[in-house]
DNA sequence: AGTATAATTCACCAGAAGGTTAATTGCGGA
DNA sequence: TCCGCAATTAACCTTCTGGTGAATTATACT
């Protein structure tokens, strides 16, 4: 009986099958034989839509990078007040590594591999200017309604929200080892999320100026 | 001409070759001749004085977090008054960060090996009693002292002050792409080292209440 | 219906990887 | 001085791994 063939469906399922295998054992520890059989299909396919295991690994980077920036996009920061959209961004921000564990792990190895990847891809930096450009927006709609501080630059402030959750969860199995605690718990998770909002908008809020806006531009 | 022996030197070269070789490559990029290249002996040395690979990462793991904790406690925090202890501990672990890429390194390879090393090494949490003692006895002091909140949990107050610098030096390779920004300028790395302290003097200071305080004990 | 081509399969390979067997050699104690 | 054992070496083995050559089959188009 002849099997049906949809060239789509397959490179997607190679793809979904790369980001699973990847994220679980690492760019070194995956295997491109495992990759095929959780997609259900030819080891030799890999190759032919991907090239290599690298370029594999670039697209699986490249997915899921975009895939958070649609979830980002989504709620809709510009219409809400300063103030609550950074909450949000926030609150966003934690969810998102908690309920997507293996984009952190995905970020892990492309940064042991010292962004060997990601620097080849024109793509990424691009998908990434909308971000910093809406936080600008309302870092500067903030400054103006007098909620914020003046001058905090985008970047770094990204880096401390998305910072605050990163550690906490990346690493929570030596965490929970070395100070034999579960960190996972839900009221530990809750009460988390809420400390990282009020880090950020302590740090950003006009009443406790903290150093975000000396840090240069360039 | 004879060979010399010192099976303590043999040991300790093999130690801090694998040590290297794994925050470079990570657990499963590490490869077992390179190590026993580096350490300038023989591969069977690996499996003679620690079993496997294994047990050689989780050696290395030790080790490091060792060193780190010993250097932690040369900073005297205790004969500190509690503001200023805090400060040089934040200061401490961003510079340690900083000049220990391969800490972190570790710890992600761990980490992406759901803890499976350290769960089974009695020493690690051992060496971290001391360190959630100190600080809890920094807290207390400034509690009593009037310059800091009441009740804030020491471990997840390390868990910030750790991750404030881990985020942006760990995974600097691939923010530095997507933002198209040098962060590792010495002005950038100066003024997120300021920025740490203030964010964490924040969370703990008397006057600014953040959420610390809330998370469960256990 | 026939054909060109895109999609898929399968067998295969060379090198690498962790780990082992067994022989050898230096050293401390009697 | 010689012996027993710890330390070291070298060669080897099996399994695995990323990657490929070449044949095969479904499909869209004519």
């Amino acid at each position: 009986m002849p099997v049906s063939r949809d060239p789509e469906r397959t490179r997607q399922k190679i793809l979904d099958a790369a980001t699973e295998e990847f994220a679980r054992y690492g760019l070194g520890g995956a295997r491109v034989d495992r990759i095929a059989a959780r997609a259900a299909t030819n080891k030799r396919m890999l190759y032919y839509y991907y090239r290599d295991k690298d370029n594999l690994f670039l697209a699986a980077l490249e997915g899921r990078y975009a895939h958070i920036r649609a979830a980002e996009r989504k709620l809709d920061l510009e219409h809400l007040a300063p103030r609550e959209a950074l909450r949000r961004l926030v609150e966003f921000t934690w969810r998102y590594f908690l309920q997507h564990p293996e984009f952190m792990t995905l970020l892990n190895s492309e940064n042991l591999h010292q962004g060997r990847h990601v620097r080849r891809s024109p793509r990424v930096p691009q998908l990434h200017s909308p971000l910093v450009e809406t936080l600008r927006a309302i870092l500067l709609r903030g400054e103006r309604d007098g909620v914020f501080r003046k001058g905090v630059d985008p970047v770094q402030l990204y880096i401390s929200i998305a910072g605050e959750g990163y550690f906490y969860l990346s690493n929570r199995y030596t965490l929970s080892q070395i100070f034999k605690r579960d960190l996972m718990t839900k009221r530990a998770l809750a009460a988390r999320a809420r400390h990282n909002v009020e880090m950020i908008v302590n740090a950003v809020g006009r009443s406790t100026p903290a150093r975000l806006n000396r840090i240069v531009k360039r």
